[in-house]
DNA sequence: AGGTTAGTAATTTTT
DNA sequence: TTACTAACCT
C-alpha cells in the first residue's frame, strides 16, 4: 500500500493516491468505479467522514443510500468507528428506507394513509391473482408470478399505468396488462399498502406534484452519496437526480462490470451515462486490488475483457503473495465427482491451515448447493448454505406477522385472509368469496365486512361461527396490546388463536423446527420498542443478523457472494446450459451472455488467494443423466494464469485440450447413439438409473462446439418399463408402452386409449 | 370443506 | 428428483 504523507489527519492515511483523490473530490458531480477488492468501503467511509471533518456540512445534510441493510449497517459503523462518535441525523440508508420516510410524511399524496403497510412478495402475488381472477385471466398461460414481475420491471422504470398505452403494454395477458396493472394498484390503495416498487414511485410522485417538498429535500441534501450505482433502476436514478440538482455534490460508486441484477430492472446504462447526465463529472478508477493474487486477478481480467459494453478498468496488483498458485480448472467425470473433488481439496487445504469459514463454494442457481451439502455432510465439514429461505420468509414466520398484523391494523386485508383460517376453521374458500363481495360491493375491508357478515346470515352456521369468534379474539387482543408488552402479546395471540397448538398437533418433521422459529420471532421483538416498529423493521429488512464465529464453508449462489471474499473460492457447475444459464441466454441473448459473464467475474473475484473452477462431463438433472459441454468461459480465462486438468475421459472444450486424452473405448453389448453436439438440451444421453463406474466415457470432442459425439445409452432394465411391454395402472388399467420419454411414458391403453402418464405410476404386468 | 391425485415445471432475488 | 397447483373425489 502506498504511504501518503503524515500531514494527513488519520482517518485518510494509508490511502493510495487515487483512493485519495476519491476521498478528496468532495464537490461536484463524482464517479468512482471501483474495481473488486480495491478498498471500496473505506473510501466511501473515509469521504463522508472527510466531508464532515472539514466542516462542509453536518450529518443532517447528507444523504447516503445503499441497496442493502447490510451495506447500510456496516458504512454507519466504519464510519462512527472512524469518527469516534455516533453518526445522528444522517440519511444513511437503503433506497426503500429512506423512501418510506418520505411518503410516510406526505402519504396523502400518493392516496395513502400515514400508517400504510408494506406487502411482502407473498401478498403481492396473492393481491396478483385475485385480479387476474376478475379479468378471466388463464393463470396457467399466464402465471401471476409473471403478471407481477411485468408489473415491477415498469415500477422500476418508473411508469405508472398513467405514463402507459395499449401499444407499450402489448398483448400481455390477452391486451389487459394494463387493465390489470390499474386495478393493481386500486387495491393496493384500497388496502392502504404498497408493494416495494412503489416506495421509489411513490417519492418520486410526490416530488413531482408538491415541488415545495421536492425543494426542501433538494436544499437539504448537500451531499449525496451512493454506492452500488450499477445496480439502480431508472425510478431510483431519476430518484437521485431529483435530489442531486440543487446542490450537484453527488458521488455514485460502483462497477460496471459486476452488475448482475439487470433481470431485476438494475440499469447498468446509468453508470455508463454518468458523464452524460452529470455534466463536468470527475471519474476516479480505483483499479489496484488488495484482495486477490496475480494470478486471479488475471483470470478475471481475462474473462471480463470479452464483454463489449463497460467502462473499462485493469485490476492490478503489487501484492507478492506467498499464495500465488495458478487458478486450477477441473474437469470432472460427474456432480459427485467434482462435490468430492471440493470437499477433498477442502479437508486438504484445512490441513495446510486454511480456516473452512474462509472458505466458499459459489454456484449459478440455489439448488446446486445439494451435492456439495451431501458430500460435505459424508465427510463431516461442517457447512452453511447462506440465503434460501429466509426467516421471515417462512410459512410460520408469515402467518404470525399476520396476527400481528390485524392486532396492530384490522383493515390489512391480505393479513386477514391469510390467517382467517389457519389453523382450520372450517372457513373456507366459499365463505371468503362471499367476505370479498361484501368488502367490494360496499368498499369496505375485510375486517368490516367480516363483522357485517357475522351480525347477517350470509354465511353457514359453522362459518359464521368460527369467524365470530375470531373476531372476538381479535377485539380481546387488541385491548390486550393497550397494557401489554407486545413479545407478551405475541405470544398470548399464537396461544390463543390456535396457532401454536396446530404445529405442536402436526405431526411432520418440521414442525418442531417451526415453532423454534416462533420462538425465535418473539425474541426478536423484544428488541423493539413497540409493535409497529417491529413490523416495519420486518418489512424493510428481511434479514436476521447472523454469527460468524462458527468455523464453517460456505455455501451460496453467485449473486450472494457479491461484497463478499474468501481465501479459498470453488466455482462448480461451469457447464454451459448451467453458466452460463441457458434459460437466462433464452430470454435475453447476447446482454444475458454479458451478465453471465459478469458474475463469473463477481466469482472469481472473491477468491483471495485460491480458486478452483470445476465442470462436469455428465449430469443427473431431474433424475436423468445429461451429458455437458464445457461453460465457453473456461475457454475464456488465460492459459498464463490457469493449470488445467481433466480427469480421463472427460474432455475439456479449449485448445489445450485437444488430442489430449486418448477416446476410451466403450463398453461392449451397450447400445451406442450417435447424435449432435449443439445444445447441452439436445444432446441428452439418459440412462435409466445410477450408471456403474466401469462404464464411464463419454465420447470424444475434438473440437470445442461442433464436432459430434458419441455418448452410450444404456437400456435400463430395473424398473421393467420397456418400449412395447405391458404395464398397468392404477386407474387407466392394462396397456402397451409406446414410447418412453423420461419419466413420462406414452402407453396404449386398454381400456382408456393413449395416456401420457408419469413413469411412477405404472408397474409391468 | 378438505384431502387426494395427476400434471407440470424446474435460474439469479440486495428491498 | 421435488414442489406446486388445479381438478377431482369424499
Amino acid at each position: 500500500m502506498e504511504t501518503t504523507p503524515s500531514s494527513l489527519p488519520p482517518y485518510m492515511t494509508g490511502l493510495n493516491p487515487v483512493q485519495l483523490e476519491a476521498v478528496e473530490a468532495t464537490d461536484g458531480p463524482v464517479l468512482v468505479l471501483a474495481g473488486a477488492g480495491t478498498g471500496k468501503t473505506r473510501v466511501l467511509t473515509t469521504r463522508l467522514a472527510h466531508i464532515l471533518m472539514q466542516g462542509k456540512t453536518s450529518t443532517h445534510n447528507m444523504l447516503a443510500v445503499t441497496f442493502t441493510n447490510k451495506a447500510a449497517r456496516e458504512m454507519r459503523e466504519r464510519l462512527e468507528k472512524m469518527l469516534g462518535q455516533a453518526v445522528e441525523g444522517m440519511w444513511l440508508g437503503t433506497f426503500h428506507n429512506l423512501c418510506v420516510r418520505i411518503v410516510r410524511r406526505n402519504p396523502e399524496v400518493v392516496g395513502l394513509t400515514s400508517n400504510f403497510t408494506i406487502l411482502d412478495s407473498d401478498d403481492q402475488i396473492r393481491l396478483v391473482k385475485q385480479v387476474l381472477e376478475l379479468h378471466n385471466i388463464d393463470p396457467k398461460r399466464w402465471p401471476a408470478k409473471m403478471i407481477l414481475s411485468v408489473i415491477q420491471r415498469y415500477k422500476d422504470k418508473a411508469q405508472t399505468p398513467a405514463d402507459l398505452s395499449a401499444d407499450d403494454v402489448g398483448d400481455f395477458a390477452n391486451g389487459k396488462l394494463l387493465a390489470i396493472y390499474e386495478d393493481y394498484q386500486q387495491r393496493l390503495r384500497t388496502l392502504n399498502s404498497c408493494d416495494f416498487g412503489d416506495l421509489i414511485l411513490h417519492a418520486l410522485t410526490i416530488f413531482k406534484k408538491q415541488p415545495e417538498v421536492l425543494a426542501q429535500y433538494q436544499e437539504k441534501f448537500q451531499y449525496i452519496l451512493v454506492d452500488e450505482y450499477q445496480d439502480t433502476n431508472v425510478a431510483q436514478y431519476l430518484w437521485l437526480r431529483l435530489l442531486a440538482q440543487s446542490h450537484r455534490n453527488i458521488c455514485c460508486v460502483g462497477d460496471d462490470d459486476q452488475s448482475i441484477y439487470s433481470w431485476r430492472g438494475a440499469e447498468v446504462g446509468n453508470i455508463l451515462r454518468f458523464e452524460e447526465d452529470f455534466p463536468g463529472a470527475k471519474t476516479v478508477r480505483l483499479e489496484q486490488n488488495y484482495r486477490s493474487t496475480s494470478n486471479i486477478l488475471g483470470a478475471a481480467s481475462g474473462l471480463i475483457s470479452h464483454n463489449s459494453s463497460r467502462l473499462g478498468k485493469t485490476l492490478w496488483t503489487d501484492q507478492e503473495a506467498p499464495y500465488d498458485q495458478k487458478v486450477q480448472v477441473r474437469g470432472l467425470w460427474d456432480g459427485q465427482e467434482e462435490a468430492r473433488f471440493v470437499g477433498e481439496e477442502m479437508e486438504s487445504l484445512q490441513r495446510k491451515g486454511f480456516n473452512l469459514k474462509e472458505m466458499a463454494v459459489l454456484v449459478r442457481a440455489g439448488f446446486q448447493t445439494r451435492e456439495f451439502e451431501e458430500r460435505l455432510l459424508k465427510i463431516g465439514v461442517p457447512y452453511k448454505v447462506i440465503g434460501g429461505a429466509r426467516f421471515y420468509e417462512r410459512m410460520e414466520i408469515r402467518d404470525a406477522m399476520a396476527y400481528l398484523r390485524m392486532v396492530a391494523q384490522p383493515h390489512d386485508g391480505m393479513a386477514f385472509e391469510r390467517i382467517v383460517n389457519t389453523p382450520k376453521r372450517s372457513f373456507g374458500n366459499a365463505s371468503l368469496q362471499i367476505l370479498h363481495n361484501i368488502s367490494r360491493e360496499q368498499g369496505i375491508s375485510m375486517f368490516d365486512a367480516a363483522w357485517q357478515a357475522v351480525q347477517s346470515d350470509v354465511l353457514g352456521n359453522k362459518a359464521r361461527n368460527s369467524l365470530h369468534n375470531l373476531l372476538n379474539d381479535f377485539a380481546r387482543w387488541q385491548q390486550i396490546a393497550q397494557t401489554t408488552p407486545h413479545s407478551e402479546l405475541a405470544q398470548i395471540v399464537l396461544d390463543e388463536s390456535g396457532y401454536t397448538a396446530m404445529w405442536q398437533n402436526d405431526k411432520s418433521p418440521e414442525s418442531p423446527g417451526r415453532l423454534e422459529n416462533l420462538k425465535e420471532l418473539i425474541n426478536a421483538m423484544e428488541e423493539f420498542e413497540n409493535l409497529a416498529g417491529f413490523l416495519e423493521h420486518v418489512s424493510l429488512v428481511m434479514d436476521l443478523a447472523e454469527n460468524e464465529t462458527d468455523d464453517m464453508v460456505s455455501l451460496m449462489t453467485l449473486h450472494a457472494a457479491k461484497g463478499l471474499e474468501f481465501d479459498v473460492v470453488f466455482l462448480p457447475g461451469w457447464e454451459e446450459g448451467v453458466f452460463p444459464n441457458q434459460r437466462s441466454m433464452d430470454e435475453s441473448g447476447n446482454a444475458a451472455l454479458e451478465e453471465e459473464r459478469r458474475l463469473a467475474y463477481v466469482g472469481i473475484t472473491r477468491a483471495k488467494k485460491r480458486l478452483f473452477i470445476s465442470y462436469a462431463a455428465n449430469r443427473r438433472i431431474y433424475n436423468q443423466w445429461q451429458s455437458s459441454v464445457p461453460s465457453r468461459f473456461v475457454d475464456e480465462l488465460p492459459s498464463d494464469f490457469t493449470e488445467v486438468q481433466a480427469e480421463t475421459g472427460v474432455y475439456g472444450s479449449g485448445p489445450q485440450f485437444q488430442n489430449k486424452f486418448q477416446k476410451k473405448n466403450y463398453d461392449k453389448g451397450h447400445a451406442q447413439v450417435p447424435r449432435n453436439r449443439q445444445s447441452p438440451k439436445q444432446s441428452q444421453s439418459r440412462f435409466g438409473g445410477t450408471m456403474s463406474k466401469k462404464f464411464k466415457s463419454t465420447g470424444a470432442s475434438s473440437g470445442a462446439y461442433s464436432a459430434p459425439k458419441k455418448t452410450i445409452t444404456i437400456q435400463k432394465k430395473k424398473d421393467g418399463i420397456v418400449v412395447g411391454n405391458r404395464v398397468s395402472h392404477e386407474k387407466f388399467g392394462f396397456g402397451v408402452v409406446r414410447s418412453i420419454d423420461g419419466n413420462k411414458v406414452h402407453v396404449i391403453f386398454e381400456g382408456a386409449g393413449i395416456k401420457k402418464v408419469l413413469k411412477s405410476f405404472i408397474k409391468p404386468a
